[in-house]
DNA sequence: AGTCCACAGGAAGGGCAGGCGA
DNA sequence: TCGCCTGCCCTTCCTGTGGACT
């Protein structure tokens, strides 16, 4: 073995100049001091929740907006002031994402992960599901106090294990003696109230609110705030915040967006040696995150998942569905894909799934984002679904040449 | 108006791995 | 060790569906 030289691998990152200040605060989960363009909001979830300062229980709230409005980081932000106000006033907050894989995406995982945030512990799996709520019931009442649960992503949780965890949330009350229950439901599904039960419905609604999506001038607002504490001056320009507020306002006003395209061009200009952003940089941080995330899910998926999509990339790429039917046409059907996948299936030795879960796996890639999938009928030639990929050309490549390494 | 197709998608349950308490 | 519980992934069985065709 041949050393190259004494000094330290890392030596020459450490010394290197860098334009970032604080790069945790070009994070989505960074909570600032100030929260831009929300007092509305901020000052509607305060007046709510407010009342468990002096013991009452607060409403019930539910609350909308699509990705990256600034649900979390408000309720997040008025949960660390009330904590602040109520250290001696037994108000506990609690904060849990529900799409948090193996965290708290079952009904079991969500108490268990409750049950965690108030200092005890329980196994991962084992204990039948009421026990676990007689647990949360006891840790809650073990003295007096309000308890206030914020469950964000909250529609992922019901679209696995529908509202009885709901229900049986917002009817605790009845059960407890000394402590009260708030529950402030956070969803980007502005259609998902419709979705519950009735009697769910009235209980967590008490109070609504919905979060708008910024606009291009509130979003620069917000990065020239963060840009003052994460980057060095002069490090971006007027041009560059415009140019990151105007990409992100067009993907629905997402904030979380704006920032993650700042961050990702301040990392692509540092690596090619330079100490600010040009719009350059903002133009490959755009492309750059659509094929991180693209390729990243696809690389996680189970392998009978990545099985069909190699199946709907191969079809693609044929411009010809193999179908014989008289319906001839170049779309993308169910009964292609299966016909496709389980070819892959037999030349890689593994053993197909059936067609009904095969269905299920292409609504699941459909969920992703990584295909879209969408029922149609054709009339006396059935109903099923019609498949399109919606990657660009240059994430496409990448997934092809990932799966082509991993199928024959 | 009735028939027919090719699925979609719901419901029920099997098999497996893993934890807990007796 | 055994019985019972869980989550997860999957199969089997079934009903429902929209629109072209007869």
């Amino acid at each position: 073995m041949v050393l190259v030289s004494n000094s330290n691998i890392f030596t020459s990152y450490i010394e290197k100049p860098t334009m970032f200040k604080d790069k945790k605060t070009l994070t989505s989960n960074f909570i600032p001091l100030k929260i831009l363009h929300r007092n509305n909001e901020i000052n509607q979830i305060t007046a709510t929740l407010a009342p468990a300062l002096r013991g009452y229980q607060p409403n019930n709230l539910f609350i909308y907006g699509t990705c990256g409005t600034g649900k979390t980081v408000v309720v997040r932000f008025v949960f660390s002031q009330l904590k602040e106000v109520a250290k001696s006033k037994n108000v506990k907050t609690l904060y849990v994402n529900c799409k948090l894989k193996k965290v708290a995406d079952t009904e079991y995982r969500l108490l268990a992960q409750l049950i965690k945030e108030l200092g005890e512990t329980v196994p991962d799996t084992g204990l039948p599901t009421d026990v676990l709520y007689r647990k949360f019931f006891e840790k809650v009442d073990e003295k007096k106090q309000t308890v206030i649960i914020a469950l964000d992503e909250i529609d992922s949780l019901f679209r696995k294990v529908g509202d009885e965890f709901l229900y049986n949330l917002t009817r605790i009350n009845t059960e407890l003696k000394k402590s009260q229950i708030t529950t402030i439901g956070i969803t980007n599904d502005l259609s998902f109230r419709d979705s519950l039960d009735q009697r769910v419905k009235s209980s967590l609604s008490e109070e609504e609110i919905i979060f708008k999506p910024y606009d291009a001038m509130q979003l620069k607002d917000i990065l020239t705030q963060r840009i003052k504490q994460g980057f060095n001056e002069n490090a971006v320009s007027a041009d560059v915040i415009n140019k990151c507020a105007a990409l992100a306002a067009q993907e629905h006003g997402d904030a979380r967006r704006a920032l993650d395209l700042l961050r990702v061009a301040g990392e692509i200009a540092e690596r090619s040696g330079s100490l600010s952003i040009n719009e350059n940089h903002v133009d490959n941080a755009e492309e750059k995150i659509d094929l991180d995330r693209v390729t990243e899910t696809v690389k996680t998926q189970p392998k009978h998942s990545q099985a069909v999509l190699h199946a709907i990339i191969k079809l693609n790429n044929n411009g010809d569905n193999g179908h014989s039917g008289k319906w001839v046409d170049s779309r993308l059907l169910t009964g292609d894909v299966f016909e496709s996948y389980r070819d892959i299936c037999s030349k890689n030795s593994i053993k197909a799934l059936t067609q009904r879960r095969v269905s299920d796996l292409i609504s699941e890639l459909d969920m992703l984002g990584i295909i879209t999938a969408k029922v149609i009928s054709k009339g006396r030639y059935g109903r099923t679904r019609e498949i399109t990929l919606p990657m660009n050309n240059s994430a496409l490549e990448n997934v092809k040449s990932f799966l082509t390494n991993r199928f024959n």
